[in-house]
DNA sequence: CCTGGAGTTGTCCTA
DNA sequence: TTAGGACAACTCCAG
């Protein structure tokens, strides 16, 4: 008797547990677990450096949970998979659906040439709580307001998929043939860049799933307030862990609803972080339903914005070189971590756009090569929210002020001294406006303004009246 | 079609 | 010192 062969194809699902589409297929017989890295895909998002660093990890750990049986290729997906399928025998083609535009396109191609080829060929959800076309307002278009999203398709219903048991014993296909290993992807650069991001992850299946029981166990009490601060552990640093697949969605809030069962948790702290989850899934709701996200401002009257072009601002901004020590400590967390706390995310954002009025595209960009958790769904529909343009967006008037958020966020100055160590002996009177600082007092700390640490570069006060005026000269509609 | 309530995360000024 | 209102008006969404 035949047995079914059916190909598996990871992409953003580098995991074995609450796999969907790798546990449909393993159930039908032997599975050949393939990944296929395409240079020419992606467009003008092609996979950022920090996380082409991620990817090399992840891939490495997801092979050796696969006893070494991953087969790894390099080129056009559907010219690679009709080999296999011809070469190997195989009969069918699985996969865990993407969101992103071109991966829309390009699996919509590939499903249709299967088909008329009479192989099968299914996609499973695998990174989604819910699917963007299942959470709709009544006239079946989609949510433009978070809240009334979430009220309808998550907070206090059932109908998200419960986790599956693990894979355990896979009947797993090597292709003997393939020449091609995970280090000939070229992911990691020449660079020494990543070597000091490494110390701050565990990447992998194992790593996520540690961290999730680590936050669980140690974040989540408290979570609602203390999630605003850079410096307290009640974040549950999952978004890499995420955006990969090293984890799934459903049994991150499976376990914390039910940690919200036990009583020891206070339903206040539990539902936040759910609803964290919840705004992942609308910002995979809005690319889907708005392919353009990336690149178009979701509320078109801003395409007069009037967008300053100061390159020596951009720099200072992605050097943290900006003057202000709560920007400069979040951007240089970026850089040394490849992670920025979710406070620090909004302070630097509200910065570039409204105080050095830089277009949102660029901070896109750089978080897009920078983060180790970049996500196209997240990363965009958050730079246009904080921007003012992108959907339920902060009000034109919402300008975060980086003294005062600095003095309330970071209080005791901390996580500003880690990431900004030239002001490490400033008074914490001092720390977030150093140039209102004495002479003796600057001396003392050894700081030379101008030198040792940055003047700032704009003035809070006029950027601030005039991202006002930006704001005030858009067409009223 | 109409109506009314609401919309993640702030800052500044005034009393 | 602190609390409350202004900042603008619009669109979204449910009933």
């Amino acid at each position: 008797m035949h047995t079914k062969k059916t190909i598996f194809w990871f992409r953003q699902d580098l995991r074995l547990s609450d796999n969907p589409g790798l546990y449909e297929a393993e159930k039908q017989g032997a599975v050949m677990p393939i990944y296929i890295q395409d240079e020419s895909q992606g467009g003008d998002f092609k996979i950022g450096e920090a996380s082409r660093w991620w990817l090399h990890h992840s891939l490495s750990d997801l092979n050796n949970n696969l006893k070494n049986n991953l087969n790894v290729y390099q080129g056009n997906a559907k010219e690679i998979l009709l080999k296999l399928v011809k070469d190997n025998n195989i009969d069918a083609v699985y996969w865990n659906r993407c969101y992103e535009p071109w991966r829309i396109k390009e699996d919509t191609e590939i499903k249709t040439f299967f088909k008329g080829q009479d192989i099968e060929c299914k996609s499973f959800n695998g990174s989604l709580l819910l699917e963007p076309w299942q959470v709709l307002k009544s006239d079946n278009t989609s949510y433009k307001v978070f809240t009334p999203f979430y009220q309808k398709g998550y907070f206090g219903t059932s109908c998200i998929r419960r986790p599956t048991s693990k894979s355990e014993r896979l009947d797993l296909i090597k292709d003997q043939s393939n020449k091609t290993g995970i280090t000939q992807l070229n992911l990691l650069s020449d660079k020494n860049w990543h070597q000091k991001m490494k110390p701050y992850w565990n990447i992998g299946e194992k790593g996520a799933q540690e961290k999730l029981q680590t936050f669980l166990n140690e974040g989540l009490v408290g979570y609602k307030e203390g999630r605003n601060f850079p410096y307290k552990n009640n974040i549950s640093k999952l978004s890499p862990h995420l955006h990969f697949g090293e984890i799934s969605s459903n049994q991150v809030w499976f376990e914390a609803t039910a940690k919200g069962m036990t009583g020891n948790y206070s339903q206040e702290d539990v539902d936040c972080f759910l609803s964290e989850l919840g705004w992942r899934e609308f910002s995979y709701n809005l690319l889907y339903h708005f392919p353009d996200l990336p690149h178009k401002n979701l509320q078109s009257k801003f395409d007069s914005f009037p967008w300053s072009d100061n390159q020596d601002f951009l720099k200072a901004w992605k050097k943290g070189q900006t003057g202000y020590p709560i920007v400069d400590a979040g951007m240089r967390q970026l850089w040394q971590t490849g992670y920025m706390h979710n406070r620090l995310r909004m302070i630097v954002g509200s910065f570039l756009v409204k105080n050095l009025l830089l277009h949102w595209h660029h901070g896109e960009k750089w978080f897009w090569d920078c983060l180790v958790d970049a996500d196209l769904a997240s990363n965009s529909a958050s730079w246009q929210w904080i921007a003012g343009c992108g959907a339920d967006a902060a009000p034109y008037f919402r300008i975060f002020n980086p003294v005062t958020q600095g003095g309330k966020f970071d209080p005791e100055g901390s996580y500003t001294r880690q990431f900004v160590p030239e002001l490490a002996h400033m008074p914490d009177k001092y720390l977030f406006k150093p140039w209102d600082a004495p002479q003796d007092v600057l001396k003392k700390a050894g700081v030379v303004l101008g030198n040792t640490y940055p003047k700032p570069i704009i003035n809070l006060e006029f950027s601030r009246h005039r991202a006002l005026e930006a704001f005030a000269s858009l067409p009223k509609t």
